[in-house]
RNA sequence: GCGGGAGUAGUUCAGCUGGUUAGAACGCUGCCCUGUCACGGCAGAGGCCGCGGGUUCGAAUCCCGUCUCUCGCGCCA
């Protein structure tokens, strides 16, 4: 191969035995027994287990060497008596017979063991990533990473999607998240703000005719952390296309997604649910799941049950109704004979979440028990069509709390009775989402989602109908309760946005000054367009099956949104400050 | 900004309702060891118990404040 090393770590077997090679790695475990030394030598490919013996005269030079030194070691393979294979490597039935070695680089005492895969701390791992990244997981996760993302550029570069790199400098949106702002030095006082996703651009690249767009595309949000939201950057698998509905949208990426999860899962087992995905209404979600982004491996539904309660002799609930409430309601099979400790555990909980309680009833042998169950009659009770050995649960609020709370307690239910089929990924789009809310402090009326995404029923809706009943080309695909990505076919008319944004506050002046690029473009001619952009780093977190966004990333901040091995953010000097005319002031 | 959990040796952790000299494992140093693969054995070094204050005869332990990490809420068109 070069003068470092003949082959790889991985490489040597028994066909290369009596072969003089030459590895380099790292020292990834010493074994010192005296007259008798063991090494081995690790690099990204694998392990090869290296020997040397007392006879050779580096041997007292050699007992020297620490744990994670770097070495090039050339020598002979041998094969190993029949006793000291080692079916764990690859290597395992030869090791190599050292006769001469170089220490390229020597480590000091390790602040973190890199050969064992048990856990530390997250301060410590992020300090010193450049060693994290050397273990086990990591380094697989950052593997396979690279494997899903050269799988996706391969698939959409088959379906004619057309890579593209758009501006990192750019300006502000005044809609969304936090913007991360950079100084301009030649327009002081004025700045460049990071691009959140390439949201317009990918819409003027439409316009400007290339058809198909794709970007392995970063994304810059000034938000707090989250389990599975990294502070700062991310990346998005971001796609748009042109003479498009909403349908051929999803009919173009379905597939991308089945194949990456169905061909980088873990293990043969795990089933990737067949597209056509299922499509969920937005309001369907909040009723039957209570979350718009369900995860359907749960098999727990959650159904209204107000009907029943309505003027029922159960007075909590009736009175409640009588107010505005809903009862929604979630059947447990085969849970009916679980002990009372069950039922008021999760009492208990309900209450812990601030509900004012979690009623059920429970039906065995014909019988309905439970503390709801003496209030309602027979009719009633068997109108809830519980089988034998069937709980119950009833959620009662007003429609949205009610709601929210089935879908936590759903998920509670599903944890406890581990319910939850743990092999497969289960995608589904949600879609009709609104196009407007209300705001809950202001009471004005907001866009729900992107404010560049296409209402249902384009202008007609938009003069007849009241707003907060108008849907919008806008939907969100879901894979196991995580929220992939958002997308939207977009409104290409002017007219139809400027008449979009009236009605959410904005001016046609205000419209014409924050997005006269893109308010521009679409006077010239904008075909139809729409399209969507998964998160890469939620896929690989998925089919890496780890709970942490950081296991994934090669060097993630951390939930301060510092980079601790680098130090940022950091001071600047007084000079840079002063030449981009910046003053900083003392906020305490 | 708010709430939960955590902070003890280089590292991961134990340390009870307050009570002698704060422990273990891994790592480190020295010695012994020719078939291990998380090698083994013996000995040793290593601690502002996050920081500040308080209660007490006595605090790693109880109380208050503060800082840091982490999980969640807010936020995330």
């Amino acid at each position: 191969m070069n003068n470092y090393r003949s082959h790889y770590c991985s490489q040597l077997n028994s066909d290369n035995l009596g072969e003089n090679i030459t590895l380099s790695g790292w020292v990834d475990t010493i074994r010192d027994h005296g007259n008798l030394i063991f090494v081995d030598l690790r690099d990204n490919y694998g392990v090869t287990q290296c020997v040397i013996d007392g006879t050779h005269k580096l041997f007292r030079e050699f007992s020297k060497i620490s744990n994670e030194s770097v070495l090039k070691v050339t020598g002979q393979v041998v094969s190993r008596s029949n006793e000291t294979i080692n079916k764990n490597l690859n290597t395992g039935e030869i090791e190599v017979k050292i006769d001469n070695y170089e220490l390229l680089s020597k480590s000091d005492v390790l602040p973190l063991p890199v050969n064992s895969d048990i856990e530390y701390g997250e301060e410590i791992r992020l300090k010193y990533r450049f060693l994290d990244l050397r273990r086990n997981k990591l380094h697989s996760n950052i593997l396979l990473r690279n494997k899903i993302i050269s799988d996706i550029r391969k698939k959409m570069n088959e379906r004619d999607f057309i890579e593209f790199q758009t501006p990192i400098l750019t300006s502000s949106s005044p809609e969304g998240a936090r913007d991360y702002l950079v100084p301009s030095r030649i327009h002081q006082g004025k700045f460049y703000a990071l691009p959140q996703a390439p949201q317009q651009f990918k819409q003027l690249l439409m316009i400007a005719g290339f058809d198909k767009y794709y970007q392995i595309a970063p994304c810059f949000r000034d938000e707090d952390s989250r389990a599975d939201r990294s502070p700062g950057e991310f990346y998005q698998l971001d796609f748009e296309m042109s003479f498009v509905s909403q349908e051929d949208v999803f009919n173009a990426i379905e597939p991308v997604l089945f194949e990456v999860f169905d061909e980088n899962k873990k293990n043969k087992d795990i089933k990737v649910s067949p597209y056509p995905f299922k499509r969920i209404p937005y309001n369907e979600a909040m009723e039957r799941y209570g979350t718009d982004k369900p995860d359907l491996r749960n098999p727990l539904i959650i159904d209204d049950y107000t009907d029943i309660f309505k003027g029922s002799n159960f007075k909590i609930f009736s009175s409640q109704i009588e107010k505005g409430s809903v009862v929604k309601g979630i059947i447990v099979k085969q849970s009916g004979e679980k002990p009372r400790s069950f039922f008021d555990k999760l009492n208990s909980w309900a209450r812990d979440e601030g509900a004012a309680g979690l009623g059920y009833i429970s039906f065995t042998e014909e019988n309905f028990k439970g503390p709801i169950a003496k209030n309602l009659n027979d009719e009633e009770l068997k109108s809830f069509k519980l089988d034998d050995k069937d709980s119950i649960f009833f959620i009662c609020d007003k429609l949205k709390e009610a709601q929210l709370f089935s879908g936590k307690v759903r998920e509670k239910i599903c944890n406890e009775l581990n319910l939850l089929n743990k092999n497969s990924f289960e995608f589904c789009w949600i879609v009709d989402f609104p196009m407007y809310e209300i705001d809950e402090k202001t009471n004005k009326i907001q866009f729900s989602h992107n404010p560049f995404s296409m209402p249902q029923g384009e202008m007609e809706a938009l003069k007849n109908t009241d707003p907060l009943d108008i849907k919008a080309y806008q939907y969100d695909i879901v894979c196991n309760g995580v929220e992939l990505s958002s997308g939207a076919i977009r409104n290409h008319k002017p007219e139809i946005m400027y008449r979009a944004f009236d009605i959410a506050g904005y001016s046609k002046e205000d419209l014409e000054e924050k997005f006269s690029g893109m308010l521009n473009a679409l006077k010239f001619g904008a075909p139809p367009h729409g399209g969507s952009a998964p998160g890469i780093d939620r896929i690989v977190m998925l089919l890496a099956d780890e709970p942490n966004i950081r296991e994934v990333i090669a060097f993630p901040m951390n939930q301060q949104a510092m980079d601790l091995m680098m130090d940022a953010p950091a001071s600047i000097d007084k000079e840079r400050l002063e030449e981009l005319g910046i003053k900083l002031i003392d906020k305490n």
